[in-house]
RNA sequence: GUGGCCUUAGCUCAACUGGCAGAGCAUCGGAUUGUGGCUCCGAAGGUUACGGGUUCAAGCCCCGUAGGCCACCCCA
């Protein structure tokens, strides 16, 4: 057992792994590309006021989740690593003046964040998200817009059965008055009321409506929804938007206990989720609107939307819903064209002139740079998924070499100058075939 | 940050009531001259997560730490 290992809560993404999320990463840029979303690459670390101003100094996230960089030196302020892309990105576009841009600048990034939380499976204290933002449209269309988006990207990656949560949790206009209409009613039932509870219902009274507490169930049942007292403003963009999704024909759900744990979001909230799956960490993604973030981090008054997509939830789920994940290893999804081997042991130099000149011509090739006997190299071939083996012997004083199929277990002789063209048609064969 | 369960070879797991740590898979090598997948033989791989304690004797019992998982908190 090592004694060196990777930190709690972070994971080493293994062959398998790793080009699946690569794979998660090309289909979010192909797809973006098409809706016209840029990628855009923020800092892994920002001045810890970037997530303390936008998302809220009183959240979770910030208070007990942020990984926080000390100073170096007196003068030095604090950093923070990312917890979410939202808040560098809009940094971003307010410090370089994407407000004389066309509007809504639309953007996307797909990279790690980081989480200072207990780990559990699906979440992470590194984990990677896939993230599109639209800023600088209000309208209810650019809703419609990211949410149909979002539902694309989990079909495409072949997520079955993806959801969408949807809630107004208001604006500043209105949800003054809401929360008081809330406060007062939470008040009217404190006997019932848990500690805990109790204890949220002075610091962050929303967040009584997610409450997973069975004891809550029967109350927030019962409780005022944010949907109810949404003012003139926010009640016609929620009904656009129901509008908008009627006319894509995207269903969805009204959740009115969904209530992001992020003070800059405003009217629409969004969450993903797969139905019928064991376990709490259900959600695969959330986002919403933030009309007032651009604001607070210094910009002119700017609404904004988006959303990030967790993607190690989502390779979760294709694990569950595959029935188990394909076994670890060396995968066959790069096996090469030709290993090229050799009856003499010791001649790795012959292997790798007739490899590298293969390599050159385009195909995918591999030496066997091991002193093993023949019997031994193509073994390791075979292993490997090659479709065909070059066997270096005696022929080469003819200027020739074995071609082996792999597959048929046929070969014959084959001049090397022909070898590269040769191997050409039989592997373009092979992937048809 | 709170509580519960768990940790034996790279992986999946054995090891009686406390009595010399094992198997399968994977890896590497061999089975008479240059031919793979099957088979046979062999090797390597362990401070039983780490640190203490009890005991003639600890993988097993006790305490602590770390990590994983589960439920909270919360979220992706």
């Amino acid at each position: 057992m090592p004694q060196l290992r990777a930190p709690r809560g972070t994971r080493d993404l293994l062959p398998d792994d790793a080009a699946r999320f690569l794979r998660f990463a090309e289909v979010a840029r192909g797809l973006t590309e098409r809706y016209g979303y840029r990628p855009i690459e923020t800092p892994l670390i920002e001045q810890a006021a970037v997530f303390e101003r936008g998302i809220g100094e009183v959240t979770d996230v910030v208070e007990k989740e942020l990984f926080r960089i000390a100073p170096r030196t007196e003068e030095s302020e604090a950093w923070a690593l990312r917890p979410e892309p939202t808040a560098g990105i809009v940094r971003a576009y307010v410090q370089h003046g994407m407000q004389t841009w066309p509007q809504p600048v639309r953007l996307t990034t797909t990279g790690p964040m980081f989480r200072y939380d207990r780990p559990q499976a699906g979440r992470y204290r590194q984990f990677w998200q896939f993230d599109v933002e639209a800023i600088g449209d209000p309208g209810p269309a650019v809703d419609a817009e990211i949410i149909e988006l979002g539902l694309r990207f989990f079909a495409e990656v072949g997520v079955q059965g993806a959801e969408v949560l949807l809630n107004s949790i208001g604006d500043p206009a209105c949800r003054p008055a809401y929360l008081e209409a809330l406060v007062a009613f939470y008040r009217g039932h404190a006997a019932e009321l848990p500690p805990t509870e109790r204890d949220r219902l002075e610091r962050n009274p929303l967040r009584l409506l997610d409450s997973k507490d069975p004891a809550m169930a029967a109350l927030n049942a019962v409780a005022p929804r944010t949907v109810d007292h949404l003012c003139e403003a926010c009640a016609a963009h929620f009904a656009g938007l129901r509008r908008h999704l009627y006319a894509l024909a995207i269903p969805y759900r009204i959740e009115p206990g969904l209530v992001r744990g992020l003070d800059y979001y405003t009217r629409t909230a969004i969450e993903f989720y797969v139905a019928g799956r064991e376990g709490q960490q259900q959600a695969l993604g959330g986002g919403g609107r933030y009309d007032g973030l651009v604001e607070l981090l210094g910009g002119r008054p700017t609404p904004g939307i988006g959303f990030g997509l967790g993607l190690d939830r989502i390779a979760l789920v294709l694990d569950e819903q595959r029935g188990t994940a394909e076994a670890a290893g060396p995968g066959h999804h790069d096996a090469p064209d030709a290993v090229v081997v050799s009856a003499d042991p010791a001649d790795t130099v012959g292997r790798l002139r007739i490899a590298t000149e293969l390599l050159a011509a385009g195909l995918r090739a591999r030496a066997d740079l091991g002193h093993r006997k023949l019997g031994r190299q193509l073994e390791a071939a075979g292993r490997d998924g090659a479709h065909f083996a070059v066997i270096l012997g005696d022929e080469l004083a003819e200027g020739q070499v074995q071609l082996r199929d792999l597959e048929a277990g046929t070969q014959r002789a084959v001049a090397i100058s022909d070898l590269a063209r040769e191997l050409k048609r039989g592997a373009s064969q092979h992937r048809h075939g």
